[in-house]
DNA sequence: CACTTATTGCAGCCTGTTTGCAGTAACGTC
DNA sequence: GACGTTACTGCAAACAGGCTGCAATAAGTG
């Protein structure tokens, strides 16, 4: 008996919750969460398109949103392009040379700690980002 | 002698790198300097059509343009919708509540604080902020 | 199998911003 | 002050990323 996994699980919960398994949204979860983090909706199309011809973009878009409302991806700003998305359980702040778009990932520990002196200062709680923060990375610091 | 203001200022700096002193760019400036912060390109044209009208969006978003490559005016992002513009002397960082979009300022010394902790352990140092962070306001955090 | 209704693909819309182009007008020179 | 050069302007149209309305399709239910 294989042991069900994360894409079973989910496609579980989606019926549960009155909705439907396709092909698409199969073939979508896939690519999600067998493939690389943080892709934009297009990329995802495309690669969701390797395996399963013809799935439009808008219903990318739309699987997208309703696994969002599901908790389960979320999507950042990295700068100006396309947003990407990743699995929410990869949860994390962005930060991303404002040279050469080089990204880092900043622990979560990190920022609840700015966080945690931030919020008495300014009143102000910081929460995952959904905006990527800017930065240069090292090496375009050492060629500055 | 009435003593040159930023604008005077401004438009001379203009006029030394080869560019030309209109009404259109006169007005924006007037706009720019004696107006509120944190202004979208189509809150700026607005303001700016009450002094002059027929001044076109596209010579707004050019002549912001042009001030940015001199290093007068930046854009944020501060969510989903349009960037709002403000002059660099102005500089900081932002964060906006991901809640109801009340902004709010960082100091430019706590965000250098966090660069300098961040920059030996990631290797990214961080820079004006380009982006706003997320946040949750305390009106909202204590809402719920 | 029949039925309900969520999901799909498509075309077309939307917002924010940029571009191409021909006409206008600012500035340096005579 | 007139003249020529060329930066700036307004307009229309393009652009990117994303979202919507709709009729057709097909997943789940009994």
């Amino acid at each position: 008996m294989p042991k069900p996994d994360v894409i079973d699980l989910t496609l579980d919960a989606i019926r549960e919750q009155g909705g439907r398994v396709t092909d698409q949204r199969r073939a979508i979860l896939r690519v999600l969460f067998e493939g690389s983090d943080h892709v934009t909706a297009d990329d995802l199309a495309e690669r969701v398109k390797a395996q399963l011809p013809d799935v439009h973009i808008t219903t990318v878009y739309r699987f997208l949103d309703t696994l969002a409302d599901m908790g389960l991806v979320t999507h950042v700003h990295l700068g100006h392009g396309p947003a990407v998305y990743h699995l929410s359980a990869h949860r994390h702040a962005h930060v991303v040379c404002e040279r050469c778009g080089e990204m880092g990932v900043i622990p979560n520990a990190v920022l609840q700690g700015w966080s945690d002196k931030l919020e008495p200062t300014i009143g102000f709680r910081l929460v995952d980002q959904h905006f990527a923060f800017a930065g240069l990375c090292q090496a375009c610091l050492t060629k500055a």
